[in-house]
DNA sequence: TATTATATTTACGTTTACGTAAACGTCAAT
DNA sequence: ATTGACGTTTACGTAAACGTAAATATAATA
């Protein structure tokens, strides 16, 4: 091990939860050289121990966000973005308004989202009956 | 126009539905260096009148699904994969049963969008409703 | 006839999201 | 003491999905 403390000693003995790269990487089968790339992207912001990169549980967190963001087809930007959303101090009524119209928009884009994901899966749905239909005219 | 008979022409006179490459550029929103790359990249295949393209409704329907499938996060070649399930001329049944288990694969992957989608909606409504609740507390 | 609009091909440029060495540090184990 | 596992930074490479510019063609319009 590279570090002092293994990771099971300071989640088990200090209960400080904290993961190290190759533990996220292993984890959510990602490189590491992708999870310093989000870190270079400002999406994480591991602590250091000495050159060392340690992971909280809210970097964590933040980690599989983005792999589900990634998922749904969203750039690592958009991504930045709605976690500025949460990160954002709503001090202001002006700013959480604004705050509020982003979700809106987000919310808007997701149920096209649904939408398009309908419409495909019905689509495939009536090719698969049309597949089965012709393997049943063939066998018999 | 660059064309001898204008697209309202053609469909209208002789209703055989073709499109110009501009045509489909303002309906669907997008460039026609777009359009061009989704033809390199063997997913529109128009007919051509001397140099310029002719598009059929079949392929306004492509660029429709490939539209589609952008917005849902697949990628180019993922799309033509599609396609090429729905063009293959179903033979043997081995061949039906290899496009069965390639509908199965979509199927899940979309299955799974969904499962995302769900989840970051209600986490984006959970934190819409913290925000309007802190809202009613400024007002108070 | 000149202009304008639309089309074409060719080809280099750009952004995003990483991959892939290279060269090195550090700790634990053999 | 050396090996091996894991970590680091630096930096160039790459594939996808277009953008953009240049040079050219054609046709409708003024």
């Amino acid at each position: 091990m590279n570090e002092k403390y293994s990771n099971s000693d300071i989640s088990n003995s200090y209960k400080r939860k904290l993961y190290s790269i190759s533990d996220l990487s292993k984890e959510f089968d990602v490189t590491t050289r992708t999870i310093r790339f989000y870190e270079d992207a400002g999406l994480l912001t591991p602590v250091r121990q000495g050159r060392n990169r340690l992971y909280t549980i809210r970097d964590r967190t933040r980690l599989k966000l983005i792999l589900r963001g990634k998922r749904l087809g969203f750039a690592l930007n958009e991504i930045g973005e709605m976690f500025s959303l949460y990160d954002s101090e709503p001090g202001e009524a002006a700013q959480l308004n604004h705050i509020l119209d982003k979700i809106a928009e987000k919310i808007c884009l997701l149920e096209r989202q649904l939408e398009d994901i309908e419409s495909v899966m019905q689509e495939l749905q009536e090719f698969r009956y049309q597949c089965r239909k012709r393997l049943e005219q063939m066998k018999s």
